[in-house]
DNA sequence: TGCATAGATGCAATGTTATGCATATAGTTG
DNA sequence: CAACTATATGCATAACATTGCATCTATGCA
């Protein structure tokens, strides 16, 4: 039972399911969740690795790139109706399609660009 | 999606799991609730509205009683699949066997009778 | 009308979670 | 091997959740 209170947890969290509903698009990395939803660093990075915790994703190294998807083969039976409900959830949402939609616009380029970007942004609003 | 969260966030507490599985197995009152689980009267209370509030449950008052049950036919089909995902997780779990065996041993009484077992327990323990 | 009882709730104390910042780690490349 | 870059994580803190206790409300019954 303790597996299951983790499992809810893990998804009772805006975030946590925002970055679900991309990983449902395509698999993508630490820095272009970062990206597509306008959040830290530190804040994506652990939000996969508590998805991944539980079972939802797998995760491929690729150099330095971590490359986190749905993990649907890995999943039990429970977890995985848990997962698919979501993901029958975030089908018709507004804002979750907006997500996805702004995800296939996002190019996969590091943190660190992403952060210049962001610095450049803000010295034009200056 | 707030209301995905909310879902979420009533799922992920073992206390609400346990209640919501008692009643998987039929109506129940709030002290029917305290008895079977062993909780305090106000934990209980609070469980059962955190429940019935975003949906799973509807309210029967007969009197000084409120019966509170599943409300299969009142779910909208994302919060039933989400339902019917974490009935099954129930189904074969040990501990909720348990609880659902205690529950068929419990009889209707009234949180004050339950203190006043409760009481007597103590006195004897002394 | 007043007392007893089931359930709901305000409040305070305590525990838990989320998150930014700084920094560590581990590949990659020159 | 040194510098660079993507990701992970320790720590501090602020926001939020849980729970017991006391008390309130509403119903039933004498």
């Amino acid at each position: 039972m303790r597996d299951l209170v983790k499992i809810y947890k893990v998804l009772s969290d805006e975030s946590r399911l925002r970055v679900l509903n991309l990983l449902l698009e395509r698999p993508c990395c630490v820095c272009e969740v970062m990206q597509a939803l306008d959040i830290s660093q530190s804040k994506s990075s652990r939000i996969l690795s508590a998805l991944y915790d539980v079972g939802f994703l797998k995760l491929h190294k690729e150099g330095l790139w971590s490359l986190y998807s749905i993990d649907w083969d890995g999943m039990d039976a429970h977890l995985k109706a848990i997962a698919e409900a979501t993901a029958l959830s975030f089908k018709e949402n507004r804002s979750m399609k907006a997500d996805r939609e702004h995800l296939r616009k996002t190019e996969r380029v590091g943190p660190s660009c992403v952060n210049k970007m962001c610095d450049k942004e803000v010295n034009i609003a200056r």
